[in-house]
DNA sequence: ACGTAAATGCATCAATGTTTCAAATACAGA
DNA sequence: TCTGTATTTGAAACATTGATGCATTTACGT
């Protein structure tokens, strides 16, 4: 793991989490991942020298700060997904659509799509919304 | 666990599965139920004479032949509901969000909100689609 | 009522995630 | 730059959720 002085140890500063090797690597390859990673896919992107235990308190750290977001998904295991600029410890602003392919399994976050608002039954008040979707991503489609 | 040959002996012949108590017993309990239940949740309320590995395969093969559906969720555990009457093994037609309270942290099965549909970007295709909103509920709002 | 395919119950195994605690490390302040 | 302290890490143990193999039991078509 570098220990290249660059922009994410300004992002890690600016949610009041320390510098460190682990949190820069996972910083570091969901930013430039495309779609969602679990914290298996995390593990062995990252190689076999990363502990597990301080991997899930990497995750769950970053999420409640409001550096990644996990992204709902209706099978077992979590996804994470690095999260747009204005998120933050206080709120969450992946107000995108995400879009997990049936074939290569991938998630994708499309950023340029939000999510209509509904119309909700009386005293049924909302304030978080995830609209996921599946079918056949862009790289799986048949030529 | 009674023996009423009633209503829920009928669906699951409909759906090509064999007439057993636990089954029986949990699709009552699923049906009468106007939220989501977790695997632990339906052990718990069945009591104590339920096995955990049959449930289990209950609810695999109740999701499988279209009788109840796996409701999204950005938490670790699976939360399932009855389906409506349209689903089979072929397909799920659940096209309703779903509603997550945060206060008493039930799930709502909004059968009357149905989906939004979004354009998606070139050569994305969607098949399922799932909305999930988090919030306070009816029940939960400050009078 | 009988035979067979399906479902159950139990032991075992695997994956994911949490907790506890000592050792190491980041970073603020002198 | 050095030092103190609070945070983070790494390791072992534990908890939960779920799957698998197999013998026994049960549902249901004939």
């Amino acid at each position: 793991m570098s220990t290249a002085p660059d922009r994410y140890v300004q992002l890690l500063a600016q949610h009041s989490l320390r510098n460190t090797a682990m949190r820069r690597a996972v910083l570091e390859l969901l930013s430039r991942t495309p779609f969602a990673l679990s914290s298996h896919d995390i593990e062995q992107e990252l190689g076999p020298g990363v502990d597990r235990i301080t991997l899930y308190r990497t995750l769950k750290s970053f999420e409640e700060k409001g550096l990644i977001h996990r992204v709902p998904e209706n099978s077992d295991v979590s996804k994470y997904a690095a999260c747009s600029i204005e998120c933050s410890q206080h709120a969450h602003f992946d107000n995108h659509v995400h879009f997990k392919c049936t074939n290569c399994q991938h998630v994708y976050c499309l950023n340029q799509v939000s999510i209509p608002v509904v119309t909700l039954p009386a005293k049924f008040e909302a304030i978080t919304r995830d609209y996921l979707l599946a079918g056949v991503c862009r790289e799986c489609q048949p030529a």
